[in-house]
DNA sequence: TTATTATGTCAACAACGCTGACATAAATAG
DNA sequence: CTATTTATGTCAGCGTTGTTGACATAATAA
């Protein structure tokens, strides 16, 4: 330590840090804009989206799974829920070793609307992937992995690990 | 075209591209906890940090100027801003060759506030960069700028090479 | 049997997007 | 010089989505 100061450190300046922030900004805004388009058109919002995505990515997820992922609080997730069950979008069977769960998969309707939201991504993340390179979307990776809390990181890695 | 088939573009399949929608809807969300926790405590949210924030960054601006780099209506940031204003974070003066306009500046408050906003996330974004490395951030800019609207990118790169 | 757990529900609140309508002062065009 | 456009502001209302707090039920676990 303190032997050598590599130059590289100037990637640590206040400027290259207010970019990453920026860039998150502005990137997660037009990231959220065309699903957001689709999910008014049928009177749902972001927070349905994210209910969709991570059931259909985790069949036979419970109400406890889906909390501890999205850190919501169980009521604002129940509302949202609540809405895409009765729609007809979720299903829920009760578990088989402990009824007291409610075991959640996304309805054929689900599945056909949830792969209308991905597509909607796919395009504009594609191209992204496309345009920078499969170095730089490993360094794109690696950097979000590390921004998420450490505490959450395991869930983070089970869950795109998938 | 058709020649031969990349092996490489296996970083496009729908894994890669929903590791990259999942990264970011972490990574974001975790992102924005520091600075809102902070906010709150003052009675702030998100919206009156994105103002300080780029208000910050650009000194001078204008009302018109914040609300394309934004992209919100200008009733949604009359709120925040008027807020940050009669709090005393945000300063307004005419402007000199068309006197419409506000130009807008933090206070010795406002830049106070900031910096600690800030600071909040300097650390984690610092930590993330550190740990992947210099190559890895390029890649995460690189990906990120392409991820947003071809629209916009025109914008966001004169912000973001201030 | 008692305590804990998984889930749900009712109510209220706040932040922050949005639309729509109207207002004013200053700049600019004809 | 008048008419239009521009920069900004304001009032009112609405929808989504997060929050807290309190209470309820059924099933599991101690």
């Amino acid at each position: 330590m303190q032997r050598k100061i590599p130059q590289s450190n100037l990637y640590l300046r206040e400027e290259e840090l207010r970019r990453g922030i920026e860039l998150l900004y502005f990137a997660y805004r037009d990231f959220t804009r065309d699903p957001d388009k689709i999910l008014a058109e049928s009177g749902f919002g972001r927070a349905h989206h994210r209910v969709l995505y991570f059931v259909g990515r985790n069949p036979a997820t419970t109400v406890s799974g889906l909390l501890k992922l999205l850190r919501i609080t169980k009521q604002s997730l129940s509302r949202v829920l609540g809405q895409l069950v009765e729609d007809g979008y979720i299903d829920q069977q009760p578990g088989t070793t402990d009824r007291r769960q409610r075991l959640l998969h996304l309805t054929e309707k689900g599945r056909d609307f949830e792969k209308q939201l991905f597509a909607s991504q796919r395009e504009r993340v594609a191209r992204a992937y496309k345009t920078a390179g499969p170095d730089a979307v490993a360094g794109f990776w690696e950097v979000l992995l590390n921004i998420v809390d450490e505490s959450e990181r395991e869930i983070v890695l089970r869950q795109i690990e998938k």
